[in-house]
DNA sequence: TGCATATATAAGCATATGATTATATGATGT
DNA sequence: ACATCATATAATCATATGCTTATATATGCA
């Protein structure tokens, strides 16, 4: 069990995409619930801006898909992706990020989309 | 099992420890052998400073020890480290290494200390 | 059609990163 | 004491990173 890495290179591009403290929580985020661009905004309380352009390093290397509903564009983790198990591993160490997103329920910024 | 990482600010600093190919494959190496500077000089074909700057990374939050032996600095992982069980996880998801090794060896580089 | 909302992109900027060269320190051996 | 080897540190520099502000695009609704 545990694929391993195939190459170093590889896994230190990986790592320093995780190594963001937004990313990697967006990351722990979308492994329980798909977010919108602007949960995160409410979320990390960061401009917009700051939250598409984290949010396009992630989908760049097709690390999360973007699906648009209505307005909104959701993201989710692309857990086919060939090194998914890897970033998996990663991510289960971390704890629980379930309280930002109780918060923004609490707040009534929750999108509810069919 | 697996203790949780207690903050995202934290985690998302070791990882960026890792994030660097060059500490990264260093850490995997050091899980196998003690390795000392000239060693890492050989193996990654880089300069002296460009090695010693990326052990002080390391050693500045502890994640390596230092031994001087003679004339030889070396360094191993501190696997007392607190959040020690977070980076061997990750680590243990990468390929060994150890024909870095195998070819120092076979070059004469190797450093053997009693 | 026109306006508001949601998101993306571009440009600019301050700071971080990782290398280089030059120099300092510390141990070994003569 | 001196030369040499191993390593660390300092200064410098090019590039990367992550934010900001301004603007563009796309959808939904009156």
């Amino acid at each position: 069990m545990g694929e391993t890495m195939t190459d170093m290179k590889r896994a230190a591009q990986l790592l320093k995409l995780l190594s963001d403290p937004t990313r990697l929580t967006m990351m722990k985020l979308l492994q329980s619930h798909e977010c919108c661009v602007c949960e995160f905004v409410a979320i990390f309380n960061m401009s917009q801006p700051a939250i598409s352009q984290h949010l396009r390093k992630l989908r760049d290397i097709e690390l999360v898909n973007e699906t648009r509903k209505g307005k909104w564009i959701f993201y989710s983790i692309n857990t086919q992706y060939a090194d998914y198990p890897f970033i998996h591993n990663v991510l289960e160490q971390l704890p629980g990020q379930d309280e930002s997103v109780t918060e923004l329920e609490a707040q009534g910024l929750r999108i509810y989309c069919e």
